[in-house]
DNA sequence: AACATTCACAACCGCATTTAC
DNA sequence: CGTAAATGCGGTTGTGAATGT
């Protein structure tokens, strides 16, 4: 809460400043040029300093957002494609809104155009597809206030409740510690490559779930630990990337 | 032609998390 | 270990172009 209240101030010390002296708005050339220029002799130190070395009215802030969405060289200028946004799709049932995390399976692409398609396009042709009758499933909605956000942060998510929901309504069977793969063709059980364990639990304090008579597996496993954001950034990333290694078919849980 | 509406995308804002000291 | 600064993220807003009336 605290460190909340001093994040808040500083962010409003970076506003008062930006209101006082620094530019905002569209970027210039010449502010692209200067930021490109700076950054590719002498790379990013802090992103403060780069604004003042480079002679730019910008907060750092701005200048990371601009090289990052627009000035860096490996992104793709290309529109986005079915193929991708198959993908995009795919990935936010797995992740939800995870812009970022969804960006980092995608070269060439950023979080903000990502989101940005995704709200501008994917988003509506679901929904159109929902009013038509398609059987399309429609994206979960996250009109999630920050302090939703927060608060789901705060007892694990629902995120890892989907997951299990989803693993255990599917062919992927997630245990502490052992899982199989079940074949579609043959009712026999294939292992797996290493699926990462999930070893966190959904409630914020195990002891209490106890205390309240809340007999669940989760509180009464061993492997009970504090679940972090931290740790379900971890659990949710190797999730991805596993299922992905697996095949397409599991890509369409 | 003039205005209104829609659309796509760039940028901002507030907050959480991580890092540095 | 506590604090401040820096960074990263996701939601939201602003803006210019395209399209419709």
């Amino acid at each position: 809460m605290e460190r909340r209240k001093r994040a808040v101030v500083s962010d409003q010390l970076e506003t008062k400043e930006d209101t006082k002296m620094m530019r905002k708005g569209l970027w210039s050339p010449d502010e692209d040029e200067r930021l490109y220029s700076h950054i590719t002799h002498y790379g990013v130190g802090t992103w403060s300093s780069v604004a003042e070395l480079a002679g730019l009215k910008r907060s750092g802030k701005s200048c990371r957002l601009r090289w990052m969405n627009y000035l860096q060289p490996d992104l793709s200028r290309e529109p986005i494609s079915k193929q991708e946004e198959d993908l995009i799709v795919s990935l936010q049932k797995l992740l939800g809104n995870r812009w970022s995390a969804i960006a980092a399976r995608m070269p060439g692409r950023t979080d903000n155009e990502i989101k940005n398609y995704w709200n501008s396009r994917i988003k509506k042709k679901l929904q159109q597809r929902m009013n038509t009758g398609g059987n399309y499933q429609s994206p979960p909605e996250v009109h999630q206030t920050a302090g939703e956000g927060a608060a789901d942060m705060n007892t694990g998510g629902n995120l890892q409740a989907d997951l299990y929901q989803q693993a255990a309504t599917s062919k992927v069977r997630v245990d502490h510690g052992s899982t199989t793969l079940h074949n579609s063709s043959a009712d026999h059980p294939r292992p797996l490559p290493q699926l990462p364990v999930f070893t966190g639990q959904l409630l914020l304090d195990p002891d209490a779930a106890v205390r309240n008579g809340e007999q669940t597996a989760a509180a009464q496993s061993s492997l009970c630990v504090p679940f972090s954001k931290s740790h379900e950034r971890n659990f949710v990333e190797e999730y991805v990337e596993f299922l992905m290694s697996v095949s397409d078919e599991l890509l369409e849980i």
